[in-house]
DNA sequence: CGTTCCCTTGAGTAGTTTCAATACTTGTGG
DNA sequence: CCACAAGTATTGAAACTACTCAAGGGAACG
């Protein structure tokens, strides 16, 4: 927990205050935990001392099994983390059915809610195997104290889940089966290239097919079909999980994806225009 | 500052940090216009200082008339705001479609995304009749400077309406349209009570069947029917946007609408017990 | 080499959409 | 006060989308 760094203050605005301290720090990669945290979205807004400084929170790592619960609904656990490698999903479990509320990939934040709201309103779930960099809240309240500036990198990245979520809610009114679950995998695929991870022939996913019913609030038999269409429509095949793309232009147009919402690099310097 | 509660050190927590200032200040309701402010909903972890810092921060007025857009999508407007009386919505409309994925009332920051993030990825609408308190982004700098405990109370108000939207997604996985709507109204319900604008008899709003028909992701004719079920099973009659309950208990168990989510601070002390 | 989990397919039912037509409300101007 | 226009609510019918139940096929794993 030493290192501070060496601004702390907050003048114009929590990002775009740091001008100061954009000195050089180690030419290798300091952080090799947390180095996708908010990779490729606002993340030149930070300098890297107040990267180092969330990478310094890590209090330890835990390996998850597919199907492991990282947060139980309704616990108190105490702990925030930040996706080291594979997926999980946020998921809320009632009468039966499962909704799957969001999805985490590597350099996502997890759980931050509990640290403000004390207590967890869904569970997070490892898909296949992952690895997760646990921060103590203790140390975040420390932290917090220490180095506002960085902390709003955390609060950042909260906000951008939320714009993610709203695309969510727009998309189960806009979109049927099929279309939901093509823009799922835009989603996924434009997320993974931000933190260097995306192939341009794959998006390669552990999800099942009732998980992508999960996802998109249809029924399996239904995600099967909707999965179906996409083949026969020669946009792309789904299969074990992942996407093979026929047409990712086609795709993406069907899906009506826009990647604005994901305030990637690209997006913000066009749309700042 | 007498009344904080015996309680109010923010150990491991963001609200918690407080130390320094908690001297007194004026006796009387000194928040006329964001008095509503977290009201009812973890309000109780910051001091009667801190919203006052809030308070402080309000910059002007505005009377938004029915249908006007305080902020439109894809702009970069400067301010947010906190709703003082009246119903807004977040919207994003496409291809002669519209989303509702959010419903704003009073005591709710709204916009506050457009100070981290600097563009607003959706319109937000009045709806009837409201009006808001503006806060210029300039002065959220250098308030987060000055009083980052008080920050985070926007913090903490950004995650709670994460904890909606998270919910709303694991709605349309679950209900079907009726449920939607009744679950939209439960939810209405217990946010004014929160700030102390509900009535038990009725549910107020300026929703048209087809803004209804737009939260819930159905098409306005089928909005209709929905309401017509409702009514038709007793739970309850919904005209001209207000929602005349027949049987409340009844209604939320069909809605399967369970309080928690909103972390009001009945709903807290039920859980952390 | 079978068990298990996942995917696929069919048939009937329920939920939802679209198009279209009809009423009810509210506000406006005559 | 009435007539009218505009917005809102309601209803019907046909088509489509999605659900459930049910059964069968395929791939992975021990």
């Amino acid at each position: 927990m030493t290192l501070q760094t060496t601004s702390n203050s907050f003048n114009a605005n929590i990002v775009t205050l740091v001008q100061e301290d954009a000195h050089a720090q180690t030419p290798q990669e300091p952080c090799p935990r947390t180095g996708n945290f908010l990779l490729g979205r606002l993340r030149e807004k930070f300098s890297r001392n107040d990267l180092g400084c969330i990478e310094e929170l890590i209090d330890s790592e835990r390996v998850l099994q597919d199907e492991e619960k990282f947060v139980e609904i309704g616990s108190h656990s105490g702990v925030c983390a930040i996706v080291m490698d594979g997926f999980l999903v946020h998921a809320a479990e009632e009468a039966g059915s499962r909704s799957i509320t969001a999805i985490r990939i590597p350099g996502d934040l997890i759980d931050f809610d509990s640290f403000i709201l004390k207590r967890s309103d869904h569970s997070i779930i490892s898909a296949g195997r992952s690895r997760v960099a646990i921060i103590r809240h203790e140390c975040i309240a420390d932290f917090l104290n220490k180095d506002p500036r960085a902390a709003g990198a955390m609060w950042c990245s909260s906000l951008l889940d939320a714009a993610i979520q709203r695309k969510w809610i727009e998309m189960f009114g806009r979109l049927d089966a099929s279309q939901r679950i093509a823009h799922i995998y835009c989603e996924l695929q434009a997320r993974l290239e931000f933190i260097g991870k995306a192939s341009s022939h794959a998006v390669r996913t552990p999800f099942t097919q009732t998980d992508l019913a999960d996802m998109s609030g249809v029924s399996p038999v239904h995600a099967n079909r909707a999965v179906a269409k996409l083949r026969e429509s020669g946009l792309g095949q789904i299969r074990r999980g992942t996407l093979y793309p026929d047409d990712w232009t086609a795709l993406e147009r069907y899906a009506q994806f826009d990647s604005g919402y994901l305030y990637g690099q690209a997006a913000l310097n066009r749309m700042s225009a």
